[in-house]
Formats: structure tokens, C-alpha cells, sequence
DNA sequence: TGGGATTATATGGGCGTCAATGGGTATATC
DNA sequence: GATATACCCATTGACGCCCATATAATCCCA
């Protein structure tokens, strides 16, 4: 399995530190499987997070813009410098740094999402929460889920 | 990890030494590991840096400009006659020159701000200011932020 | 197939190393 | 000699590495 899937909810310790889970460090490449990048969810109060092959590609598209643009110093400023790598150690545990909690408010647990390609922190009332709301919203929308649950091709 | 990326606040001591943060200085070659190029950054007021082997890639990006326009006598003028090249000791710091902390208006301290390929140092309120202000606009004008962190390939 | 043994995961804590910072002193530049 | 800069050493706190334990999952064999 390549993909972050599932959710699971996992203690901070006195140092800070939380596990990745398993299921997710197995998701990294074995090459670059002792780092990962955290930066802020756009939309949402939690922290998202992936490996850092994702940064070069990031980098790619960025580097593809008009380099006297002021685009460029908008997206390059607000992507790389909100960017934070951060290691994870033989045990598969890493640091959550302290402004990217504050950001997700989160304090001795840590909710991990699966969304895929990516995976999103969450202070685990508020992501459950969200994940009912995301549910309900879908709901409403009753014809366009089904369509797209159920489409073949 | 190849890239400048995240920001660090760093104090600068009574000499007028900074330290490079750590991650930054891992960017660099180790070849030319104790020596960086600076210059004032032409759209805002802050310090830009990185390697001394990236003097060529910033040589093509202003080639690239119309040679007869005026930006490119502006641009060529503005940041090549104004590189200063600085060493870093063995703890990893380095001075600023005067010069370039009036114009970004730094003090007793410097933020650093990675920009993938290079990075920016402001006066801590400014930058973050500034970040604030990037977002702000990318946000407003629907650029596609989101699309730039989690689109696929 | 049941139950003990092995392995993996999440978690806790000790300790050495490194990064950031401060300061003394030698060397150099003028 | 005065100022600036590089090298050396010291301190502090954070982080990484190592080891340990508990619980859960898996395996293995009679």
C-alpha cells in the first residue's frame, strides 16, 4: 500500500515526541523513510504532513514561475519557509514543532488521518468532528456521492 | 535535504555574529561549505543568500530579461555590484555587513527564511509580517495554493 | 485448532552529541 | 595602537540514539 489511509490516535510524550504510524512510515520511500514534512493545512485547523519527495516536486512547479514575478515571492514565501522538516527516530517517532501545534491546538494527543497522498494531524475532538461534518456535507450532496462512488470508468 | 526551507529567529551577539541555522548550512556544498553570497533583495527589504554556486543560476535568470530593457541594466546593476561574499566560522556564524542590516532594517536579531533554493533574512517583525502578507494575497486572488502543495505530478 | 512463543508497535526514560550562544585572545589591517 | 575578524574554548538546552517495557499482532507447532 502506497497510500496514507485510516486514522489513528497516538500520545505525545513529556519530550514532545508522537509516533508516525507504522502504516504510514511504511507509505515513505525506504530511501528518505526517516524524514517527512509538516507545514499548515490551508483550510482547515491541523497540520499536514507527507514525505519530502513531495518538496522537490513542490519546488518544480515553483520554479516554474516567472522568477520576477511577484507570484513567485508569494508562493515560494508561503510554501518553503512555512515548510518544516522534522526527522523521525529509530522508533519511528518524530517532533511536532511547537507553533504547528499551537496552529492545530493540539496538546498530549495526536489524531493522524490518512488523505491519501498525504496525511493530516489533527487535536483528535476537533478531527473526529470534522471528519462528521465531512460526512454530513457529503450527505447533502446524496446524488453527486453516489455518482461518483458508483461510476464505472 | 537540498532545499532552504522552514525559518529560524537567531540572535546576533555583540560582535555582530549570527549563526547560519544548522539545517541551512546542510544545504550547502560541502566543498564551499564556510563561505555564502549575500545581497539586498530587490522587491522587499531583506538580506537574500544562499551559495556561492547558485551566482550562476541567478546570471541566467537575469539574462533571460530583455537585454535593451531597463530592468535588466537595473537588475544586473542592482544585484551583481552589490553581492558581498562572507565566511562562516567554525561554529557555523557570520557577520552581516552594515550596509545590508540598514537596508533590511536588522538589529539584535535575524529571522531566516528558506526559499528553497535560497533564502531571505529579515527583521523578525517584518518577515513574519511578510509571510503573513503572501498568504494574505495568494488567498484573496484564489492562486492556487492548495493546488501547488497536494496536486499530483 | 488452541495456546505458548516470537515479533512488532506504541510508549517511557537515560544519556551523549550537537546547535546556538557567549566570551577570551591572537592575528591582521590600516 | 585601534578596530575588525578568525580561531579557540565554554555553557546551555534541545534533540538523537540507545535501551527497556507493555500491549497487540502474528507465527508456529503439537
Amino acid at each position: 500500500m502506497d497510500l496514507f489511509v485510516s486514522k489513528y490516535i497516538n500520545k505525545i510524550d513529556k519530550k514532545g515526541r508522537v509516533s508516525l504510524p507504522s502504516s504510514f512510515r511504511n507509505v515513505l520511500p525506504k530511501a528518505n523513510r526517516n524524514e517527512i514534512i509538516l507545514y499548515k493545512s490551508i483550510k482547515t485547523p491541523s497540520i499536514e504532513g507527507c514525505g519530502i519527495g513531495r518538496l522537490e516536486e513542490i519546488a518544480k512547479r515553483i520554479n516554474n514561475l516567472d522568477f520576477f514575478s511577484e507570484d513567485y515571492d508569494d508562493f515560494s514565501t508561503s510554501i518553503f519557509s512555512e515548510i518544516i522538516t522534522t526527522n523521525i527516530d529509530k522508533e519511528g517517532r518524530f517532533l511536532i514543532p511547537e507553533e504547528l501545534k499551537l496552529y492545530a491546538g493540539i496538546k498530549t494527543e495526536a489524531a493522524f488521518f490518512g488523505q491519501g497522498h498525504y496525511f493530516q494531524i489533527w487535536e483528535p475532538n476537533k478531527g473526529l468532528k470534522n471528519t462528521e461534518d465531512s460526512r454530513r456535507r457529503l450527505l447533502k450532496e446524496k446524488k453527486s456521492l453516489r455518482m461518483m462512488l458508483t461510476q464505472q470508468k
